[in-house]
DNA sequence: CACGGAGCGTCAAGCGCTTAACGTTCTGTG
DNA sequence: CACAGAACGTTAAGCGCTTGACGCTCCGTG
C-alpha cells in the first residue's frame, strides 16, 4: 500500500490524508506520501475510515417522491449546500409514498454524518429512532424539536384566494390527492382559511395520487356537477393535477381561462409551458434544500443552528390559467 | 450489545443475521438471538459489516442528471430490480454534466457491489479506474466490453423520419443542445441518417443547454430565418426543447401544427399534456433502469450476463404537435 | 466399549483505517 | 553539560463485523 511505497507507517500515511500533518510529519515526508498517494491513485477507503471515526461522510436525505421535478429542485438545494464535504443518499421511494421506516433503519446502519427528512409523517419520526444530527423540511403540522425549514404555505394560499376573490370567482373547486403526507392536508386547510375569509365558497374532492391521468380522470366526473354548482375555478393542490385538468379540460372543450379558472401549487419548471400558462404559487424548493443543508452542516460540526425553524415565503405567480370569472 | 442480552457469542448472532445457521445454531439459539434483536432493534452495522466482507451493498449509478423527468424512470427501473438487496446511491451531479470522476472516486471508497453508468462519455470511462461489476447504460458511441443496455435511437429516428415526410414535409429543423454527453451526437447523426434517406432537408441548431427557456430563445431567433428556407417543423433532440419551441410558437403566433409541426425525443411524462400534446419518440427509460438493474445484479452474483448488449426497441407516439405540412 | 462423525459454539484473526500514548532525536537554554 | 520541550515517527489498540479453524458433546455403529 501507500504506506511501504512512501517507506513510512500507515499511522503516518493517515496524519497526512486526514491533513493532521501539524507537529507530527516532516515536510519531506508529507511529499513522499503525497507522491506516493498520487502515483498509486489511492484513495483513502471510506469504509475502514468511517469504521474507526464512528462514522461515515454520508448524508442520507429522505423524500416522499423523488420523481417529482419539485423534490429534485429541493435535491439540488441540499447538494449545493453539502456536497463539498458529504456524499448524499437518496432513499428513493414510489411516488408520494413515505418511506418504510425498515428502509431508512438500513441506511442508518451506514451510520451516516447527518439525515435531512423532507415532508415526514409523524408516524415516520416516531417509528424511526431519531438519529443524531437530523434537519426536518417542510415538516408541516409535526411536533418536533428537531430543526427545520418550512414554506409560509398559508401565505400562498391567502395570496391564491385573494388573485381569485378579486378576480371576482365566488366559488372554487379544490381538487388534491389523498397520498400519506400531510403536506396536502395543509395546504387544503390553508386554502380553506383563507378562502372563508374571503367568502369563497369550496367544493373539495380528492384524486388518490398525484398522477396527471387521475386527475384528468376525476375532473372529467366532476366538471358537470361543478358546472351546476356554479363552480368558476378549479384550484389545485400541486401543479402536476393541474396539468390534467388542463388537459381534460380541453378535450371537454372548456376554455381555460374564460370558462374556468385553473391554478396550481408548487410551480413546477413545466407550468411556465403549459397551456395557457398556469397560474401557481411558488414555494422555494432550492432555497429550502439549501438552507437544510447548512443547518445539517452547522449540527454536524457542533455548533447550534442560527434559528431552529425557519419558514420561507411563498410567492404568486399569475400566468394565463386565470382571468376575470364569467359574467365580470 | 445482542450477543449478551441472547447469551450467546458475538458470531453466533452474526451466524444468525446472515442466515448461516444450517449446522451451526440450535433452535433455541436462534430463538433466542433473534428476540433479543427484535427488542434491541438491532440493525447489523453496515460499517463493520461491510469491511468485514470486502465490499458494501451498496450499488452506485452514475447519471448525468437526476433532475430530468427522464432519468426519474431509469431510477425507478433500477430501483425496482436491485432495491431488495441493495441500496442506490446516486452520484446526482448538476444538469446536463458528467459527474467529475474526482467525485466517483470518492463514492468508490465506499467499495460498491456494484456500479451502474447512464449515458457514460468515454473520456470518463478512461479517467475512470473501472471497477468490478459494471453495467453501462444508454452507452451510445462508447466502445467497452462492459454489459450494457441501449435504445434502438436509430430506429426511434427512422420512426420519426417517415412520420414527417409521410405528412409531406420537405425541410425541417433540427434543434439540440451542445451539453457535454454523446448523446445528442447520436440522435443527430441518426436523424441525419434517417432524414437523408427519406430526401428530407435538414438545417441544424443547437442551444447551450436542455432549458426550456433556452430553447425558446434559440427558436424566437431562428423563427424568421427557417421561415425563408421553407422549414415546415421543428425536430428537437429532447422534450423540453420542444417545451420552449411551443411555448415561443404561441408567443410569436405561430400556429402548432397548422403552420409548424414540432416533435421531441424522450417522451417526458407532460408531453401528453402540452399544447398541443407533443409527438415524440418514446424511450423505455424504465425497463432501461430495470434490466441493467437485472445484469448488475447477475455479475455482483458471479453470474456471466445472459446477453452483455441489449437494445431497447423505441417508438413513436404521434400526438397533436405535428400534421401534414402547409399546402398538403 | 472405542471411535467416527454430526451438531453446535466459540476463538481469534483480520478487514483498512484512526489516534492516544509513547519513544527518539534534535534544539535551545540555564 | 544537563535537561526541558519541541518535532517527528511508530506502536498498538481498537471500530463492529465475518469466517475458517477448532473444540466439545452426544449419538450411532462396529
Amino acid at each position: 500500500m501507500v504506506a511501504v511505497r512512501a517507506g513510512v507507517s500507515a499511522a503516518t500515511v493517515s496524519l497526512v490524508t486526514s491533513g493532521k500533518t501539524a507537529g507530527r510529519v516532516s515536510v519531506g515526508n508529507i511529499a513522499k506520501v503525497e507522491s506516493a498517494i498520487a502515483e498509486l491513485g489511492y484513495v483513502v477507503d471510506g469504509l475502514g475510515s468511517s469504521l474507526a471515526k464512528g462514522r461515515s461522510d454520508i448524508v442520507i436525505l429522505v423524500a416522499p417522491d423523488v420523481s417529482n421535478p419539485f423534490y429534485a429542485n429541493v435535491i439540488a438545494g441540499v447538494r449545493a449546500a453539502i456536497a463539498k464535504d458529504f456524499q448524499l443518499l437518496l432513499s428513493v421511494t414510489d411516488a408520494g409514498q413515505t418511506p418504510d421506516p425498515k428502509d431508512v433503519r438500513r441506511l442508518l446502519a451506514l451510520r451516516p454524518a447527518g439525515m435531512l427528512v423532507d415532508a415526514p409523517s409523524a408516524h415516520f419520526l416516531d417509528e424511526l429512532r431519531v438519529p443524531d444530527p437530523m434537519v426536518l423540511l417542510d415538516a408541516v403540522g409535526v411536533v418536533s424539536d428537531a430543526p427545520s425549514v418550512n414554506f409560509d404555505v398559508a401565505q400562498g394560499a391567502r395570496l391564491l384566494a385573494e388573485h381569485l376573490a378579486g378576480l371576482g370567482h365566488r366559488k372554487v373547486a379544490y381538487l388534491d390527492s389523498s397520498t400519506g403526507t400531510e403536506t396536502f392536508q395543509v395546504r387544503r386547510e390553508a386554502f380553506g382559511v383563507a378562502a372563508a375569509k374571503l367568502g369563497l365558497a369550496v367544493v373539495a374532492k380528492s384524486s388518490v395520487t398525484i398522477d396527471v391521468g387521475k386527475a384528468a380522470q376525476v375532473f372529467a366526473q366532476e366538471w358537470e356537477g361543478w358546472q351546476h354548482k356554479g363552480v368558476t375555478a378549479v384550484v389545485c393542490a400541486t401543479d402536476t393535477h393541474a396539468y390534467g385538468v388542463l388537459q381534460e379540460a380541453r378535450v371537454a372543450g372548456v376554455c381555460v381561462p374564460d370558462q374556468l379558472a385553473v391554478t396550481g401549487f408548487d410551480d413546477l419548471p413545466y407550468s411556465e409551458s403549459t397551456n395557457p400558462p398556469l397560474t401557481s404559487v411558488h414555494l422555494p424548493a432550492f432555497d429550502m434544500g439549501r438552507l437544510a443543508g447548512e443547518q445539517l452542516l452547522a449540527l454536524i460540526a457542533g455548533r447550534e443552528p442560527t434559528q431552529t425553524h425557519q419558514t420561507l415565503e411563498s410567492t404568486l405567480v399569475v400566468r394565463g390559467s386565470t382571468s376575470p370569472a364569467r359574467g365580470m
